[in-house]
Order: structure tokens, then C-alpha cells, then sequence
RNA sequence: GCCUCUGUAGCUCAGUUGGUAGAGCAGUGGACUGAAAAUCCACGUGUCGUUGGUUCAAUUCCGACCGGAGGCA
């Protein structure tokens, strides 16, 4: 039986954080961070990482450990995640999985191994310099020609996933039907008990969200942004993708105005914490907790404990 | 007060030389395996401002009225 670990998942604003750090503390684990953008260095206020204060002395991992300028990716992260997880299981105490990628926290579950490629291998850059010159439709002919069924699954605008697709094929003489068809044959790396929290009704997240949103520009946003402009960040940096540095980069550059930006950024969140939803709504063994108006962290803390005892884990 | 323009989907607007209408955005659902806070897919019935008239037929033409914008006084 692979070892268990808590997921704590849900979409934006939900109060995953607090509810992680509650679950550290009560059943002696340690909070390894699933998110994207919290990886970042220097971008806290605005991807709402945790502080100092409200990690409670819990110590957290895979927060603010990759320079904005670098380009992350799934695979370097289940990798330097992964060994986080199993140094933590080796000192005797519980893994809680905290954070809103979902790819990332399935793939680290799972331990995923991924064909080889990457933003920065030669067959991606070839093939790249191809898509410039001639356009999509050389490259999904050839995918066509190789892996009928990636070619059929995807849409002929979906560039990106055109991209990879023949990335590995160039790479490993495999199709990425045929790995990933392999990966789903492993059993996951770890035994996951699954809590979730979010809203019962969505306007209720909507405000959430835009309180936050509000706050973040209060506590500093503009400021974050501004740091890591002097710092000299590229534009093309995957970090500038973070909802609300993005925007706040507008606003520095003078193309919208500060209010103009707030309510794109309220507007991707929202839309964002509705791609999270249709994530997780196909794993069928999270144990939900939806909020009603308010988040009551306590009964949540109380819900998630028997949760988590009936799974064989307190 | 007069003149001109304008009123069509939650929002911004297109359109019908008269046969009851369609884009973008928003919204909802979905996908996702080395960019994932990214990327991509699907879904469009609304008294066409109100009310009279002309017509086989009006959202479309004509009149009046009610909103809105601008101009002249």
C-alpha cells in the first residue's frame, strides 16, 4: 500500500491555505505547496501565499523556491516536490498536500513521468522555428501521420498541445498517446485522501473573490509588480502569466487604467476558479465541504478530522 | 421649444432592399499528462423601446408617444 497523504483542493479564495495549515498542525504534517505561481520568488501577495504568520509554524515547502525568471514546468516540479514528500514521510510526519494547480498536485499524486522535452530541447525549438515559417497545418498533417488519435483528440487551433505532441514523438520515437497510456498503467505513488472546499453558491465566491482581489492591491500588489520589474524580468516570463501580475504590468506600462485592471483581475479569478471546478469535479473520491455565506473554519476543521480518522489517518 | 442621431441577447454593437435576427464580450458546461493562474472546445428565443397605421405579412416603411446623446435657440 503506497503511503497516504492529504489533499486539501478547491477553487481560488476557498481557504485551502488556512484549512492546510489547521490539518498540519492537528495531525503533525508538514504543507507541500501544489501551485503554479506561489513557486515564484517574490510573488506572494499576489498569488496569496502564505505568510510567515499564517504558516503558524507549520514549515511549508515548494513556496517562492524558483526565480520568476526561470520557466517551470510539471514534470521539474513533481521532481522537486516529489522529494519533498518523501523526506517528509522518512522523518515520520504527514504530507498535506495544499494548492489550487491541479495538474500538478495529479501529476506529484501519481508520480507522473513525463516524456522527455520541454520548453528548452531542441526538437521544441525546431519545431517552433517550423510552425513560424509554414503555420499549423504542416505540423498537425504529420501528427496525423503518426498518432492518429492525438491529431483526432485535439483541436487544430490548440497550438501548444499540437506542439508537444510531435516534441515527443521527435524526442523519443513514441507517441504521447503511447506514454501516456503507459503512465496511466502505474499505480499512484501515493494513497491520497481528498478534502474539498468550496462554495455552495457561486455568487458567494464571486464576493470572495473580489474582497481579496481588492486586497491584494491594498496590501501591495502594484508594489510586487513593480519589484519585479526592476528586477529586470523578461516580458515573455512564464511567471508575468500569474493572474494579477499580468494586469498590474499593463497598468506599469500605461496600457489600462488601476481600476481597469482590478476588475480584469477579479474577472480571471473568477473565471479561473471555474477551470478548477471542472478539474476536480471528475475525482470522484474528494470528500467536499461547501461553504454556506461564510467559511466556518473550525466546523471545516472539525468535518475534515473525522474525514480523515474514518480513512484510517489520526 | 425646434432640429439631427439613437433605442435589437446581461454588456458593446451588426443586420433584415418588409417574410419574427447574429457577432464579440460576459455567463454555463467540458477538455487538459514538460507553458496549466496557461491553452483549447461546445452552448445564442431576445415582447428587435411603447403604441397606432400601411401591408397577405412590420423588428424593418410611416405617424405619435416614452427613454438616451448631440446641435440650434
Amino acid at each position: 500500500m503506497p503511503p497516504k497523504v492529504v489533499c486539501v483542493v478547491g477553487p481560488t479564495a476557498c481557504g485551502k491555505t488556512k484549512l492546510g495549515v489547521e490539518i498540519a498542525k492537528r495531525m503533525n504534517g508538514e504543507v507541500v505547496s501544489t501551485d503554479s505561481m506561489q513557486l515564484y520568488r517574490g510573488m506572494v501577495i499576489g498569488t496569496a501565499a502564505p505568510t510567515a504568520e499564517e504558516m503558524e509554524g507549520v514549515p511549508h515547502h515548494m513556496i517562492g523556491v524558483a526565480d520568476p525568471a526561470e520557466q517551470y514546468s510539471v514534470a521539474r516540479y513533481v521532481t522537486e516536490a516529489d522529494a519533498c514528500v518523501q523526506d517528509i514521510l522518512r522523518r515520520g510526519k504527514l504530507p498535506v498536500l495544499v494548492g489550487g494547480t491541479g495538474l500538478y498536485l495529479d501529476a506529484l499524486v501519481r508520480g507522473n513521468a513525463f516524456a522527455p522535452g520541454g520548453h528548452d530541447s531542441a526538437a521544441r525549438a525546431a519545431l517552433q522555428r517550423r510552425l513560424d515559417r509554414e503555420g499549423i497545418e504542416p505540423l498537425l498533417e504529420e501528427l496525423r501521420r503518426v498518432d492518429p488519435e492525438t491529431a483526432a483528440r485535439l483541436s487544430p487551433r490548440d497550438v501548444k498541445r499540437i506542439l508537444r505532441a510531435l516534441e515527443v514523438y521527435h524526442e523519443t520515437g513514441k507517441t504521447i498517446s503511447q506514454h501516456n497510456a503507459a503512465t496511466k498503467e502505474q499505480p499512484p505513488r501515493y494513497d491520497a485522501v481528498y478534502i474539498g472546499l468550496a462554495f455552495a453558491h457561486r455568487e458567494d465566491m464571486k464576493k470572495l473573490i473580489d474582497q481579496r482581489v481588492d486586497c491584494m492591491v491594498e496590501q501591495g500588489l502594484p508594489e510586487e509588480v513593480g519589484c519585479l520589474l526592476a528586477s529586470g524580468l523578461d516580458r515573455g516570463a512564464t511567471a508575468w502569466q500569474a493572474i494579477g501580475y499580468k494586469q498590474f504590468l499593463a497598468v506599469a506600462d500605461g496600457h489600462v487604467s488601476e481600476a481597469e485592471a482590478v476588475e480584469e483581475v477579479k474577472l480571471r479569478s473568477r473565471q479561473y476558479a471555474k477551470r478548477q471546478l471542472t478539474w476536480l469535479r471528475r475525482n470522484d473520491s474528494i470528500h467536499w465541504i461547501f461553504w454556506e455565506k461564510n467559511r466556518n473554519f473550525p466546523e471545516a476543521l472539525q468535518i475534515a478530522t473525522e474525514i480523515l480518522t474514518a480513512q484510517g489517518l489520526f
